[in-house]
DNA sequence: CGTTGAGTTGAGCCGTCTCAATCCCGGTGG
DNA sequence: CCACCGGGATTGAGACGGCTCAACTCAACG
Protein backbone atom coordinates (compact mmCIF):
# COMPACT_ATOMS: atom_id res chain seq x y z
CA UNK A 1 0.00 0.00 0.00
CA UNK A 2 1.42 3.30 -0.85
CA UNK A 3 -0.32 5.62 0.85
CA UNK A 4 1.53 6.83 4.00
CA UNK A 5 -1.19 9.53 4.42
CA UNK A 6 -2.20 11.28 7.73
CA UNK A 7 -5.70 9.00 7.90
CA UNK A 8 -6.23 10.09 10.92
CA UNK A 9 -8.66 13.26 10.10
CA UNK A 10 -12.13 13.78 8.48
CA UNK A 11 -9.98 13.15 5.52
CA UNK A 12 -8.72 9.35 4.81
CA UNK A 13 -7.17 8.37 1.64
CA UNK A 14 -9.84 6.51 0.17
CA UNK A 15 -10.53 2.53 1.26
CA UNK A 16 -12.91 3.06 3.86
CA UNK A 17 -12.53 -0.29 5.08
CA UNK A 18 -8.21 0.30 5.77
CA UNK A 19 -8.44 -1.51 9.16
CA UNK A 20 -10.49 -4.46 8.15
CA UNK A 21 -10.43 -6.83 5.74
CA UNK A 22 -9.29 -6.12 2.10
CA UNK A 23 -12.65 -4.94 0.51
CA UNK A 24 -15.48 -7.41 0.16
CA UNK A 25 -16.32 -6.96 -3.38
CA UNK A 26 -12.88 -8.52 -3.92
CA UNK A 27 -13.93 -11.70 -1.71
CA UNK A 28 -17.84 -12.53 -3.05
CA UNK A 29 -17.19 -15.41 -1.24
CA UNK A 30 -17.06 -13.68 2.42
CA UNK A 31 -20.20 -12.02 1.45
CA UNK A 32 -23.42 -13.00 3.45
CA UNK A 33 -24.92 -14.72 0.74
CA UNK A 34 -25.98 -17.61 3.12
CA UNK A 35 -28.97 -19.35 3.86
CA UNK A 36 -31.85 -16.82 5.44
CA UNK A 37 -32.21 -16.00 8.79
CA UNK A 38 -28.41 -16.70 9.70
CA UNK A 39 -26.06 -15.33 11.99
CA UNK A 40 -22.97 -13.23 11.15
CA UNK A 41 -19.88 -12.33 13.43
CA UNK A 42 -17.85 -9.02 12.29
CA UNK A 43 -14.76 -8.00 14.24
CA UNK A 44 -13.55 -4.46 14.22
CA UNK A 45 -13.66 -2.14 11.35
CA UNK A 46 -14.55 -5.20 9.40
CA UNK A 47 -17.00 -4.35 6.33
CA UNK A 48 -20.28 -5.40 6.60
CA UNK A 49 -21.40 -3.81 3.05
CA UNK A 50 -19.85 -1.04 1.32
CA UNK A 51 -21.38 2.02 -0.28
CA UNK A 52 -23.06 0.76 -3.97
CA UNK A 53 -23.07 -2.76 -2.85
CA UNK A 54 -26.26 -4.90 -4.19
CA UNK A 55 -28.91 -4.24 -0.96
CA UNK A 56 -29.73 -7.83 -1.38
CA UNK A 57 -29.85 -8.21 2.66
CA UNK A 58 -31.01 -6.87 5.87
CA UNK A 59 -29.11 -6.73 8.90
CA UNK A 60 -30.25 -6.77 12.70
CA UNK A 61 -27.58 -6.25 15.54
CA UNK A 62 -28.01 -9.18 18.41
CA UNK A 63 -25.22 -7.71 20.02
CA UNK A 64 -22.24 -5.18 19.32
CA UNK A 65 -21.77 -1.78 17.50
CA UNK A 66 -22.28 -0.48 13.47
CA UNK A 67 -21.63 2.72 12.16
CA UNK A 68 -22.80 3.22 8.56
CA UNK A 69 -21.49 5.87 6.64
CA UNK A 70 -21.17 7.89 3.77
CA UNK A 71 -17.88 9.44 1.69
CA UNK A 72 -17.30 12.15 -0.35
CA UNK A 73 -15.38 11.80 -3.16
CA UNK A 74 -12.07 13.29 -1.37
CA UNK A 75 -12.49 11.07 1.78
CA UNK A 76 -14.59 13.11 3.79
CA UNK A 77 -16.86 10.84 5.71
CA UNK A 78 -19.77 11.45 7.37
CA UNK A 79 -21.77 8.74 10.27
CA UNK A 80 -24.96 9.10 9.28
CA UNK A 81 -25.66 6.59 12.28
CA UNK A 82 -24.38 4.32 15.41
CA UNK A 83 -26.70 1.22 15.26
CA UNK A 84 -26.71 -0.93 18.67
CA UNK A 85 -28.00 -4.10 19.90
CA UNK A 86 -32.08 -4.57 18.63
CA UNK A 87 -31.44 -2.06 15.42
CA UNK A 88 -32.10 -2.84 12.37
CA UNK A 89 -30.16 -1.64 9.56
CA UNK A 90 -29.48 -1.96 5.40
CA UNK A 91 -33.16 -1.54 4.71
CA UNK A 92 -32.92 0.31 1.04
CA UNK A 93 -35.94 1.32 -1.21
CA UNK A 94 -33.39 1.21 -4.20
CA UNK A 95 -31.76 -1.49 -5.67
CA UNK A 96 -27.65 -0.45 -3.79
CA UNK A 97 -26.89 0.37 -0.47
CA UNK A 98 -26.69 3.82 -0.32
CA UNK A 99 -23.97 3.86 2.85
CA UNK A 100 -21.40 1.73 4.06
CA UNK A 101 -21.84 -0.35 7.17
CA UNK A 102 -18.70 -1.66 9.60
CA UNK A 103 -18.47 -3.05 13.42
CA UNK A 104 -17.28 -1.42 16.02
CA UNK A 105 -15.54 -4.08 17.80
CA UNK A 106 -17.33 -7.43 17.83
CA UNK A 107 -20.85 -7.89 16.05
CA UNK A 108 -23.12 -10.32 15.92
CA UNK A 109 -25.79 -9.82 13.13
CA UNK A 110 -28.81 -11.70 11.98
CA UNK A 111 -28.85 -11.25 7.86
CA UNK A 112 -32.07 -11.71 6.35
CA UNK A 113 -32.77 -11.71 2.58
CA UNK A 114 -34.42 -8.53 1.42
CA UNK A 115 -36.90 -10.55 -0.64
CA UNK A 116 -38.20 -12.57 1.84
CA UNK A 117 -38.30 -9.49 4.54
CA UNK A 118 -40.08 -7.39 2.35
CA UNK A 119 -42.20 -10.43 1.16
CA UNK A 120 -42.81 -10.51 4.92
CA UNK A 121 -44.14 -7.10 5.14
CA UNK A 122 -46.70 -7.36 1.95
CA UNK A 123 -48.36 -9.67 3.77
CA UNK A 124 -48.59 -9.70 7.63
CA UNK A 125 -50.10 -6.10 8.03
CA UNK A 126 -48.32 -5.97 11.78
CA UNK A 127 -44.87 -6.47 9.98
CA UNK A 128 -45.82 -3.83 7.93
CA UNK A 129 -46.26 -1.69 10.56
CA UNK A 130 -43.15 -2.47 12.70
CA UNK A 131 -41.18 -2.08 9.44
CA UNK A 132 -42.44 1.35 8.99
CA UNK A 133 -42.22 2.20 12.70
CA UNK A 134 -38.13 1.09 12.44
CA UNK A 135 -37.90 3.73 9.68
CA UNK A 136 -40.23 6.50 10.77
CA UNK A 137 -37.74 6.16 14.11
CA UNK A 138 -34.27 6.34 11.98
CA UNK A 139 -36.08 9.09 10.24
CA UNK A 140 -36.70 11.01 13.87
CA UNK A 141 -32.89 10.36 14.65
CA UNK A 142 -31.88 12.00 11.50
CA UNK A 143 -33.91 14.89 11.69
CA UNK A 144 -32.87 15.63 15.56
CA UNK A 145 -29.39 15.14 13.65
CA UNK A 146 -30.18 17.73 10.97
CA UNK A 147 -30.54 20.11 13.65
CA UNK A 148 -27.02 18.82 15.63
CA UNK A 149 -25.18 19.25 12.50
CA UNK A 150 -26.44 22.79 11.77
CA UNK A 151 -27.18 24.62 14.43
CA UNK A 152 -25.06 23.25 17.43
CA UNK A 153 -21.52 24.17 18.72
CA UNK A 154 -19.02 22.04 19.66
CA UNK A 155 -19.69 21.49 22.81
CA UNK A 156 -23.70 21.13 22.32
CA UNK A 157 -23.00 18.72 19.78
CA UNK A 158 -21.16 16.44 21.99
CA UNK A 159 -22.86 16.97 25.00
CA UNK A 160 -25.73 16.15 23.16
CA UNK A 161 -24.23 12.77 21.62
CA UNK A 162 -22.82 11.91 24.98
CA UNK A 163 -27.11 12.45 26.01
CA UNK A 164 -28.27 10.39 23.01
CA UNK A 165 -25.72 7.32 23.54
CA UNK A 166 -27.15 7.41 27.50
CA UNK A 167 -30.56 6.97 26.61
CA UNK A 168 -29.93 3.68 23.42
CA UNK A 169 -27.66 2.23 25.97
CA UNK A 170 -28.85 0.77 29.56
CA UNK A 171 -26.04 1.13 31.31
CA UNK A 172 -26.98 3.78 33.47
CA UNK A 173 -23.95 6.50 34.29
CA UNK A 174 -21.66 4.14 32.74
CA UNK A 175 -21.11 4.73 29.23
CA UNK A 176 -18.81 2.11 27.07
CA UNK A 177 -18.13 4.03 23.80
CA UNK A 178 -17.81 1.50 21.09
CA UNK A 179 -16.75 4.04 18.77
CA UNK A 180 -13.41 6.23 18.31
CA UNK A 181 -12.49 9.74 18.80
CA UNK A 182 -12.68 9.59 14.70
CA UNK A 183 -15.81 8.08 14.36
CA UNK A 184 -17.59 10.68 16.88
CA UNK A 185 -15.78 13.24 15.25
CA UNK A 186 -17.54 12.16 11.68
CA UNK A 187 -20.32 11.58 13.08
CA UNK A 188 -20.74 15.19 14.95
CA UNK A 189 -19.42 16.97 11.82
CA UNK A 190 -16.51 17.83 14.01
CA UNK A 191 -12.34 17.05 13.90
CA UNK A 192 -10.73 14.24 15.89
CA UNK A 193 -8.59 17.19 18.04
CA UNK A 194 -11.75 18.99 18.89
CA UNK A 195 -13.91 15.97 20.32
CA UNK A 196 -10.69 15.34 22.57
CA UNK A 197 -10.51 19.19 23.76
CA UNK A 198 -14.36 18.73 24.18
CA UNK A 199 -14.27 15.88 26.11
CA UNK A 200 -11.38 17.23 27.88
CA UNK A 201 -13.41 20.12 28.84
CA UNK A 202 -16.08 18.26 30.00
CA UNK A 203 -13.96 16.69 32.44
CA UNK A 204 -12.62 19.80 33.83
CA UNK A 205 -15.96 21.01 34.62
CA UNK A 206 -16.44 17.70 36.08
CA UNK A 207 -19.79 16.79 34.31
CA UNK A 208 -17.96 13.96 32.67
CA UNK A 209 -14.97 11.44 34.09
CA UNK A 210 -12.79 8.96 32.31
CA UNK A 211 -13.07 5.39 32.93
CA UNK A 212 -9.17 4.14 32.89
CA UNK A 213 -9.94 2.57 29.69
CA UNK A 214 -10.40 5.75 28.32
CA UNK A 215 -13.41 4.71 25.58
CA UNK A 216 -15.73 4.23 28.58
CA UNK A 217 -17.08 7.69 30.28
CA UNK A 218 -18.54 7.95 33.47
CA UNK A 219 -21.20 10.51 33.50
CA UNK A 220 -21.00 12.83 36.61
CA UNK A 221 -23.51 15.51 36.01
CA UNK A 222 -26.21 14.49 34.24
CA UNK A 223 -28.15 18.04 34.66
CA UNK A 224 -24.82 20.21 33.81
CA UNK A 225 -24.56 18.16 30.79
CA UNK A 226 -28.21 18.81 29.16
CA UNK A 227 -27.66 22.56 30.15
CA UNK A 228 -24.32 22.31 27.53
CA UNK A 229 -26.29 20.13 25.35
CA UNK A 230 -27.92 23.28 24.26
CA UNK B 1 -43.97 44.40 19.81
CA UNK B 2 -41.12 44.71 22.07
CA UNK B 3 -38.50 43.15 19.85
CA UNK B 4 -36.15 45.12 17.81
CA UNK B 5 -33.45 42.12 17.68
CA UNK B 6 -31.84 41.77 14.07
CA UNK B 7 -34.20 38.54 13.41
CA UNK B 8 -31.94 38.45 10.32
CA UNK B 9 -29.95 35.50 11.36
CA UNK B 10 -30.33 31.91 12.64
CA UNK B 11 -31.24 33.77 15.83
CA UNK B 12 -35.04 34.57 15.69
CA UNK B 13 -36.05 36.23 18.69
CA UNK B 14 -38.60 33.86 19.84
CA UNK B 15 -41.76 33.06 17.84
CA UNK B 16 -41.69 31.03 15.20
CA UNK B 17 -44.47 32.46 13.20
CA UNK B 18 -43.68 36.28 13.41
CA UNK B 19 -44.15 36.99 9.86
CA UNK B 20 -47.65 35.26 9.51
CA UNK B 21 -50.41 35.18 11.58
CA UNK B 22 -50.50 34.66 15.06
CA UNK B 23 -50.07 31.40 16.47
CA UNK B 24 -52.84 29.05 16.01
CA UNK B 25 -52.92 27.52 18.63
CA UNK B 26 -54.46 30.54 20.30
CA UNK B 27 -57.25 30.33 17.35
CA UNK B 28 -58.13 26.53 16.97
CA UNK B 29 -60.68 27.31 14.74
CA UNK B 30 -57.99 28.26 12.32
CA UNK B 31 -56.95 24.69 12.92
CA UNK B 32 -58.29 22.12 10.07
CA UNK B 33 -60.34 20.43 12.10
CA UNK B 34 -62.50 20.04 9.09
CA UNK B 35 -64.09 16.73 6.93
CA UNK B 36 -61.59 14.89 5.97
CA UNK B 37 -60.29 14.95 2.39
CA UNK B 38 -60.48 18.82 2.43
CA UNK B 39 -58.68 21.20 0.59
CA UNK B 40 -56.96 24.31 2.64
CA UNK B 41 -55.00 27.57 1.47
CA UNK B 42 -52.09 29.22 3.22
CA UNK B 43 -50.41 32.69 2.57
CA UNK B 44 -46.94 33.31 2.77
CA UNK B 45 -45.23 32.23 6.33
CA UNK B 46 -48.39 31.33 7.68
CA UNK B 47 -48.41 28.76 9.80
CA UNK B 48 -49.56 25.29 9.55
CA UNK B 49 -49.22 23.56 12.39
CA UNK B 50 -46.17 24.39 15.19
CA UNK B 51 -43.74 21.47 16.96
CA UNK B 52 -45.58 20.03 19.99
CA UNK B 53 -49.12 20.41 18.24
CA UNK B 54 -51.71 17.42 18.41
CA UNK B 55 -50.36 15.48 14.68
CA UNK B 56 -54.25 14.87 14.10
CA UNK B 57 -53.75 15.57 10.48
CA UNK B 58 -51.37 14.59 7.70
CA UNK B 59 -51.53 16.90 4.84
CA UNK B 60 -50.30 16.58 0.75
CA UNK B 61 -49.50 19.78 -1.21
CA UNK B 62 -51.47 20.44 -3.87
CA UNK B 63 -49.39 23.58 -5.08
CA UNK B 64 -46.69 26.05 -3.98
CA UNK B 65 -43.76 25.11 -1.16
CA UNK B 66 -43.60 24.58 2.61
CA UNK B 67 -41.04 24.25 5.26
CA UNK B 68 -40.78 22.36 8.12
CA UNK B 69 -38.27 23.02 11.18
CA UNK B 70 -37.08 22.94 14.67
CA UNK B 71 -36.19 25.69 16.88
CA UNK B 72 -33.28 25.37 19.67
CA UNK B 73 -34.22 27.63 22.56
CA UNK B 74 -32.70 30.56 21.83
CA UNK B 75 -34.01 30.71 18.69
CA UNK B 76 -31.31 29.10 16.21
CA UNK B 77 -33.72 27.56 13.12
CA UNK B 78 -32.95 24.19 11.54
CA UNK B 79 -35.18 23.36 8.31
CA UNK B 80 -35.03 19.86 7.68
CA UNK B 81 -36.65 20.27 4.38
CA UNK B 82 -38.27 21.55 2.03
CA UNK B 83 -41.88 19.95 0.54
CA UNK B 84 -43.19 20.89 -2.86
CA UNK B 85 -46.09 19.45 -5.02
CA UNK B 86 -46.91 16.25 -4.39
CA UNK B 87 -44.76 15.78 -1.24
CA UNK B 88 -46.97 14.72 1.81
CA UNK B 89 -45.66 15.85 5.56
CA UNK B 90 -46.70 16.00 8.85
CA UNK B 91 -46.59 12.29 9.75
CA UNK B 92 -45.42 11.22 13.19
CA UNK B 93 -44.75 7.81 15.00
CA UNK B 94 -45.78 9.98 18.27
CA UNK B 95 -48.73 11.94 19.04
CA UNK B 96 -46.76 15.50 18.23
CA UNK B 97 -45.71 16.98 15.50
CA UNK B 98 -42.11 17.29 16.08
CA UNK B 99 -41.76 19.94 13.55
CA UNK B 100 -43.71 23.53 13.04
CA UNK B 101 -44.62 23.84 9.06
CA UNK B 102 -45.36 27.31 6.94
CA UNK B 103 -46.45 28.35 4.37
CA UNK B 104 -43.76 29.77 1.50
CA UNK B 105 -45.93 31.84 -0.95
CA UNK B 106 -49.35 30.52 -1.83
CA UNK B 107 -50.13 27.16 -0.50
CA UNK B 108 -52.79 24.45 -1.60
CA UNK B 109 -52.98 21.42 0.88
CA UNK B 110 -54.94 18.28 1.06
CA UNK B 111 -55.81 17.46 4.49
CA UNK B 112 -56.37 14.53 6.10
CA UNK B 113 -57.19 13.09 9.26
CA UNK B 114 -54.08 10.98 10.81
CA UNK B 115 -56.54 8.48 11.57
CA UNK B 116 -58.54 7.41 8.65
CA UNK B 117 -54.85 7.75 6.87
CA UNK B 118 -53.10 5.14 8.89
CA UNK B 119 -56.32 2.82 8.90
CA UNK B 120 -56.09 2.65 5.24
CA UNK B 121 -52.44 2.16 5.24
CA UNK B 122 -53.63 -1.18 7.79
CA UNK B 123 -56.04 -2.81 5.37
CA UNK B 124 -55.08 -2.34 2.21
CA UNK B 125 -51.24 -3.23 1.19
CA UNK B 126 -50.96 -0.79 -1.65
CA UNK B 127 -51.01 1.76 0.46
CA UNK B 128 -48.96 0.87 3.23
CA UNK B 129 -46.25 0.17 0.14
CA UNK B 130 -46.50 3.57 -0.61
CA UNK B 131 -46.27 4.76 2.79
CA UNK B 132 -43.33 3.47 3.57
CA UNK B 133 -41.90 4.79 -0.15
CA UNK B 134 -42.25 7.93 1.21
CA UNK B 135 -41.43 7.77 4.65
CA UNK B 136 -38.13 6.02 3.21
CA UNK B 137 -37.82 8.83 0.30
CA UNK B 138 -37.63 11.52 3.12
CA UNK B 139 -35.11 9.31 5.25
CA UNK B 140 -32.76 9.24 2.19
CA UNK B 141 -32.87 13.05 1.61
CA UNK B 142 -32.62 13.56 5.60
CA UNK B 143 -29.14 11.23 4.79
CA UNK B 144 -27.95 12.91 1.84
CA UNK B 145 -28.35 16.53 4.19
CA UNK B 146 -26.49 15.01 7.18
CA UNK B 147 -23.50 15.08 4.47
CA UNK B 148 -24.24 17.92 3.43
CA UNK B 149 -24.18 19.92 6.92
CA UNK B 150 -21.42 17.78 8.46
CA UNK B 151 -18.86 17.61 6.04
CA UNK B 152 -19.02 20.19 3.20
CA UNK B 153 -17.92 23.56 2.06
CA UNK B 154 -20.27 26.76 1.90
CA UNK B 155 -19.87 26.63 -1.62
CA UNK B 156 -20.90 23.09 -1.81
CA UNK B 157 -24.05 23.37 0.25
CA UNK B 158 -25.08 26.39 -1.64
CA UNK B 159 -24.30 24.12 -5.05
CA UNK B 160 -25.64 20.93 -4.24
CA UNK B 161 -28.93 22.83 -2.58
CA UNK B 162 -29.65 24.50 -6.00
CA UNK B 163 -28.81 21.18 -7.96
CA UNK B 164 -31.47 19.07 -5.74
CA UNK B 165 -33.60 22.12 -6.24
CA UNK B 166 -33.28 21.67 -9.97
CA UNK B 167 -33.56 17.60 -10.01
CA UNK B 168 -37.40 18.22 -7.78
CA UNK B 169 -38.96 21.39 -9.68
CA UNK B 170 -39.30 20.41 -13.28
CA UNK B 171 -38.59 23.90 -14.92
CA UNK B 172 -35.50 22.84 -16.96
CA UNK B 173 -32.28 25.75 -15.83
CA UNK B 174 -35.18 27.77 -14.58
CA UNK B 175 -35.26 27.74 -10.83
CA UNK B 176 -37.92 29.63 -9.28
CA UNK B 177 -36.93 29.43 -5.78
CA UNK B 178 -39.84 29.98 -3.55
CA UNK B 179 -38.37 30.27 0.20
CA UNK B 180 -35.87 33.22 1.57
CA UNK B 181 -32.26 33.38 1.57
CA UNK B 182 -32.92 33.20 5.19
CA UNK B 183 -34.73 29.92 4.72
CA UNK B 184 -31.92 28.56 2.36
CA UNK B 185 -29.55 29.52 5.09
CA UNK B 186 -31.89 27.57 7.86
CA UNK B 187 -31.48 24.91 5.94
CA UNK B 188 -28.07 24.59 4.85
CA UNK B 189 -26.39 25.97 8.39
CA UNK B 190 -25.07 28.53 7.63
CA UNK B 191 -26.21 32.51 8.09
CA UNK B 192 -28.17 34.63 5.41
CA UNK B 193 -24.47 36.72 4.24
CA UNK B 194 -22.87 33.50 3.42
CA UNK B 195 -25.54 32.37 1.32
CA UNK B 196 -25.49 35.75 -0.55
CA UNK B 197 -22.17 36.01 -0.96
CA UNK B 198 -21.78 32.34 -2.23
CA UNK B 199 -24.65 32.84 -4.74
CA UNK B 200 -22.77 36.32 -5.93
CA UNK B 201 -19.10 34.25 -6.49
CA UNK B 202 -21.51 31.55 -8.40
CA UNK B 203 -23.15 34.30 -10.76
CA UNK B 204 -19.52 35.84 -11.23
CA UNK B 205 -18.17 32.76 -12.13
CA UNK B 206 -21.22 32.24 -14.31
CA UNK B 207 -22.72 29.43 -13.18
CA UNK B 208 -25.79 30.71 -12.24
CA UNK B 209 -27.52 34.49 -13.61
CA UNK B 210 -29.89 36.08 -11.44
CA UNK B 211 -34.14 36.57 -13.15
CA UNK B 212 -35.01 40.04 -12.92
CA UNK B 213 -37.26 39.23 -9.39
CA UNK B 214 -33.89 37.82 -7.53
CA UNK B 215 -35.87 34.61 -6.30
CA UNK B 216 -35.70 33.67 -9.88
CA UNK B 217 -32.66 31.97 -10.52
CA UNK B 218 -31.14 31.05 -14.31
CA UNK B 219 -28.60 28.02 -14.13
CA UNK B 220 -26.20 28.93 -17.17
CA UNK B 221 -23.35 26.12 -16.43
CA UNK B 222 -24.66 23.16 -14.82
CA UNK B 223 -21.46 21.22 -15.39
CA UNK B 224 -20.03 24.11 -13.09
CA UNK B 225 -22.12 23.53 -10.82
CA UNK B 226 -21.80 20.17 -9.91
CA UNK B 227 -18.21 20.69 -9.54
CA UNK B 228 -18.26 23.17 -7.32
CA UNK B 229 -21.20 20.95 -5.32
CA UNK B 230 -18.13 18.55 -4.37
C1' DC C 1 -41.45 60.45 -0.97
C1' DG C 2 -40.79 58.19 3.60
C1' DT C 3 -40.97 53.55 5.25
C1' DT C 4 -40.11 48.81 5.40
C1' DG C 5 -38.12 44.42 4.42
C1' DA C 6 -35.14 41.62 1.61
C1' DG C 7 -30.79 41.30 -0.19
C1' DT C 8 -25.89 42.72 -0.82
C1' DT C 9 -21.40 44.24 0.63
C1' DG C 10 -17.47 45.31 3.76
C1' DA C 11 -14.41 44.81 7.90
C1' DG C 12 -13.02 42.43 11.74
C1' DC C 13 -13.56 38.51 14.84
C1' DC C 14 -13.91 33.88 16.57
C1' DG C 15 -14.69 28.90 16.71
C1' DT C 16 -13.05 25.32 14.68
C1' DC C 17 -9.59 23.33 11.63
C1' DT C 18 -4.77 22.28 10.39
C1' DC C 19 -0.39 20.84 11.34
C1' DA C 20 2.78 19.03 14.41
C1' DA C 21 4.54 17.38 18.65
C1' DT C 22 3.84 14.54 22.51
C1' DC C 23 1.63 11.26 25.56
C1' DC C 24 -0.23 6.94 26.69
C1' DC C 25 -0.97 2.20 26.61
C1' DG C 26 -1.18 -2.44 25.02
C1' DG C 27 1.36 -5.71 22.41
C1' DT C 28 5.67 -7.87 20.85
C1' DG C 29 10.09 -9.54 20.93
C1' DG C 30 14.54 -9.75 23.12
C1' DC D 1 11.14 -8.13 32.93
C1' DC D 2 12.18 -4.52 30.05
C1' DA D 3 12.84 -1.87 25.61
C1' DC D 4 10.62 -0.95 21.62
C1' DC D 5 6.85 -0.06 18.61
C1' DG D 6 2.41 1.52 16.70
C1' DG D 7 -1.99 3.45 16.98
C1' DG D 8 -5.22 6.18 19.41
C1' DA D 9 -5.67 10.21 22.06
C1' DT D 10 -4.18 14.66 23.84
C1' DT D 11 -2.17 19.17 23.58
C1' DG D 12 -0.34 23.47 21.55
C1' DA D 13 0.20 27.23 18.08
C1' DG D 14 -1.23 29.39 14.17
C1' DA D 15 -4.41 29.74 10.06
C1' DC D 16 -8.82 30.37 8.03
C1' DG D 17 -13.79 29.82 6.72
C1' DG D 18 -17.76 31.44 7.99
C1' DC D 19 -19.99 34.49 11.53
C1' DT D 20 -21.10 39.09 13.47
C1' DC D 21 -22.06 43.67 13.14
C1' DA D 22 -23.05 47.44 10.43
C1' DA D 23 -23.78 50.11 6.39
C1' DC D 24 -25.86 50.39 2.12
C1' DT D 25 -28.97 49.36 -2.09
C1' DC D 26 -33.18 48.45 -4.06
C1' DA D 27 -37.96 47.51 -4.90
C1' DA D 28 -42.60 47.49 -3.09
C1' DC D 29 -46.03 50.03 -0.94
C1' DG D 30 -48.79 53.47 1.27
Amino acid sequence: MLATSPQTSARLPVSPALFGQMRAETLPALRPQVAPQNRMNFTDGQEIFAEGDDAAHVYEIVSGAVRTSKLLSDGRRQIDAFHLAGDIFGIELGAEHRFSADALGDVTLIVRRRVSFTARAGEDPAAARDLLTSTMRMLERAQDHLVLLGRKTAMEKVGSFLLSLMERSNGGDHLELPMSRLDIADHLGLTIETVSRTLMELQRKQAIEFAPCSRAIIVKNKGMLRRMAE
